[in-house]
DNA sequence: AAAGCGGGCAACCGCCCTGGA
DNA sequence: TTCCAGGGCGGTTGCCCGCTT
């Protein structure tokens, strides 16, 4: 078959360092939002929406852009055995980095190791999360994801609203990285809310302290009403130094 | 040195949700 | 209650570039 593409003629326009510019002059003139007019008032010839993602994305200030650290790494290993391919939500918890960054950087390097590693995780029906590599053809693959997204059509809107709101619930609870890559618990999340509290200990694993709490929420399966205790035998000091006590997450069954 | 290949990632697409008229 | 526009989000595409042959 002949390719009749023009190699000069890129599809996908690169965004250029005036058109940045513009666009960062606008929105710091004008502030977010109206992206459909950024557009006609800024002279960008570019659509609101990607407008709209080119500043959310690349232009927003206190974006970090560069190599992921272990940790980020392995709380959005973490968070992506939890919540499925929820970027927004992963990225939440990771200052400074975009939902597309986490999603590309789960594609490219994170899904690879996962499925080399150890973990074949199992959902709720019981099915294989097989996880496919970036270059696949995804489309295939859709219905074999074990988290549904926007893209499920089977189930109804009010449902899918629900699966949705139950899922932020549970990572409300998922502790989060501040800007000195230090993990803190989110103050306003009910996590912390001592009248509803549990203790939970860290075991021997080879991950970092933050991972330990974060495993623990797995492994106790986020029962409600229960206490579990454990011994911490880290030697990290957040480890030594305290227990962490945890609320349990009565929302779920 | 050149061509082919594949990984990485920026950008776009299309669906869904939400809020206002 | 319905419609519509704007925005959010996950999935997908395709270019760029480094590596391999």
């Amino acid at each position: 078959m002949e390719d009749t593409r023009e190699k000069k003629q890129p599809k996908k326009h690169l965004w250029k360092p005036e058109e940045d510019l513009i666009l960062k002059k606008y929105v710091e003139t004008h502030g977010e939002g109206n992206w459909a007019t950024v557009s006609q008032q800024s002279g960008l010839m570019r659509g609101g929406k990607s407008c709209r993602l080119r500043w959310k994305n690349y232009l927003r200030p206190n974006i970090k852009r560069g190599e992921m650290s272990q940790e980020e790494q392995d709380l959005i290993i973490r968070m992506h055995k939890l919540l499925g391919n929820r970027w927004s939500l992963i990225a939440g918890r990771l200052p400074g980095r975009t939902d597309n960054e986490v999603k590309n950087y789960w594609n490219t390097h994170l899904n690879k190791r996962c499925q080399w590693g150890k973990r074949k995780h199992t959902d709720s029906n019981g099915d294989k999360n097989d996880s496919n590599g970036s270059k696949t053809n995804n489309k295939e693959n859709k219905t074999d994801n074990p988290h549904p997204t926007t893209s499920e059509s089977q189930k109804n809107t009010t449902e899918r609203s629900v699966e949705r709101k139950e899922e932020e619930k549970s990572a409300a609870l998922i502790p989060f990285m501040d800007d000195t890559n230090g993990f803190n618990f989110d103050i306003e999340s009910p996590i912390m809310t001592p009248a509803n509290s549990s203790m939970f200990v860290f075991d021997d694993e080879p991950f970092t302290t933050y991972m330990d709490s974060f495993l623990l929420f797995e492994a106790f399966g986020y029962t409600a009403g229960e206490e579990s205790y454990a011994e911490c035998n880290h030697s990290n000091d957040l480890c030594h130094s305290q227990y962490m006590t945890l609320s349990t997450y009565s929302s779920r069954n």
